[in-house]
DNA sequence: CTGAAAGCGCTTACAG
DNA sequence: CTGAAAGCGCTTACAG
């Protein structure tokens, strides 16, 4: 392949100067017919295609987001990727993949990106409590949105599911369909989404008045393995539970693998609702009821609210509630009489 | 925040000349200990970091590839993406998320991007046949490597996994276990996937024998929708077959649906492998024999391939063959005597 | 070994 | 309205 084509090679081959055709091809000049033919015609034989990095030198930005997730491979991000990049590409940005797993150094290096111009601005997730490193990071910074997760402290935009409401919603449902011992898998202490539904949780217990338990309350890491351990605790310590709420999907395939291997069957012998629905959940035997997040609004409104901070322009709340929406389908059922499991 | 600071800044501060911290900071240079000392508190002191596109334009290379794929949110390219971003954050690449939807403007879109020098190279994956405009985009286009599904007529280094090995091995497993009239939901025609694995399925019912039948193979698009269809088409116009060998995780969800809808039970009525593995299958009931695409491995060699491209590195094969793996769970049973569905 | 200067490929304030 | 020139923040061939 030849050399590259530079504005420079077209403003020679189109006989105007470089600041004319730059102007031209943004498109902040108007210019005889003449003149755009031959600047048309220069593009085309040269092949002159603009340099991205010269412009974003130049201009000062990058017109590129950084979206800074704990992992790509876990479907609750790759539907948020999947709405920002969508959102992004609608406004002309381009998104810059940064996966932490969950490490602080990295989430760290990742908002240096934004000082050091590499990309405008961050869209950032978090899975895991601060331990203050980030707040301090975070100091001074412009240009930051947090989806998802809060970061204790932190006066930052972002864009957050209505966690409590959304718990309150998805406890009453099965409230209503009879149950009085009620557990939850819940996901880790000090992280937003956790905390915000055990309030939700406990609201409901608390408004169904006496004779309604919530039985037990399991911090758990958001993965499998949490679910399943937890699971097994709490057929051993509380066989009187009816009914269970789990805080993500990985949470519940983890305590579906624990209540495959005792026997324990879903819908019969204990109700079930999930959060998140990233999974297949529909397709299950019995299918189950959830307690969706709307990723592909959280998406779009994050990014435009990065968008806007980038651009400083005003925007009616710097935080975002999403509402969450119940899916009802059949793992809600009523309990069965002296249920006991096990 | 106060204007960022730059090379010179810390030249300044340090009193030293640009060039000095430029190569001290590229350690291509060695250095008295004082002067360390000073470029170093510089440094810290105006919390400079340096600028990568600045770098990049002067360097000529952008230390950022990009990963162009069909969607995000299928767990299938969410892993895959995975796997690359892991590899690349290894080797100190960046990876711009390009997300096509499979619409071929925009892939040739992102393909320009190698040659305007906003990304070094590119990772491409598509999902549907090309008509001739993506081999033409291709032409004399350096630092690309395919993954997963090949272009026709290109002759660029890519990573594949070995489909027409994997079917054939499926297919004697569906085979060893008493089958004999055997249908296939494949992927999309004129797909290399779909291709190899179908030639891999017919391989093996050759081999098997008479009284061995394919007694359909039926080409569809990798969604839920087109495996609900062909599910339908395939009970009613053959109701002898007593196993199924579907191309993707999303054509078996589909087939799925429909089977739960007439009442054909997996694995009592019908045998089933799909491809993929990216769902939970091992949680459904029965657990789901699947062959399973090495995604991590696929993700890795096609990073390095790419990269050893982008440095001119000879290698030692341009197109990469990962081996499917058979991951036996329960959804393969003997036929049932004179089987009939519906 | 060190540094002044040119260059990477754009944009844009400024002067004509 | 047009264009020469400076500037974005780096790197590096070249001269001292």
């Amino acid at each position: 392949m030849a050399r590259k084509a530079t504005i420079r090679d077209v403003s020679v081959a189109a006989d105007v100067s470089v600041t004319t055709v730059s102007r031209y091809l943004n498109g902040s000049i108007r210019l005889p017919a003449e003149t755009i033919r031959r600047i048309d015609d220069a593009v085309k034989d040269l092949r002159y295609t603009p340099n991205p990095l010269a412009r974003s030198l130049s201009r000062g930005k990058s017109e590129t987001i950084g979206l800074v997730i704990p992992e790509i491979a876990n479907p609750f991000f790759a539907r948020l990727a999947a709405a920002v990049e969508a959102t992004a590409a609608e406004r002309g940005y381009g998104v810059l993949l940064c996966v932490t797993l969950n490490n602080i150094d990295r989430e760290i290096d990742y908002i240096r990106r934004i000082e050091s111009k590499h990309v405008d601005g961050v869209l950032f997730s978090t899975n895991h409590p601060d331990d203050g490193r980030l707040l301090t990071a975070l100091r001074d910074v412009p240009c930051f949105v947090l989806v998802d997760e809060d970061i204790t402290g932190a006066d930052v935009p972002g864009v957050f599911a209505e966690n409590r409401g959304g718990a309150l919603e998805a406890t009453r449902h099965i409230i209503d369909a009879g149950h009085r011992k009620i557990a939850m898998l819940s996901g880790p202490k000090k992280l937003l989404s956790a905390e915000e539904r055990r309030l939700g949780f406990l609201d409901a217990i608390r408004e169904a008045g006496p004779g309604h338990d919530a039985v037990a309350v399991l911090d758990c890491a958001y993965t499998v393995e949490a679910g399943e351990a937890a699971a097994e605790d709490l057929l051993q310590r509380h066989p009187e539970t009816t009914a269970v709420f789990t805080g993500s999907d990985e949470l519940f395939l983890g305590m579906l693998k624990t209540f495959r291997r005792k026997g324990v069957r879903i819908g019969d012998d204990i109700s079930v609702i999930t959060c998140d629905d990233v999974e297949p959940l529909a397709l299950f035997e019995p299918a189950i009821t959830a307690l969706r997040q709307d990723l592909p609004q959280m998406g779009r409104k994050a990014l435009d609210l990065l968008i806007s901070t980038i651009a400083r322009t005003p925007v009616p709340e710097r935080q975002i509630l999403v509402p969450m929406e119940l899916v009802k389908r059949e793992s809600v059922r009523a309990p069965r009489r002296r249920a006991r499991l096990r």
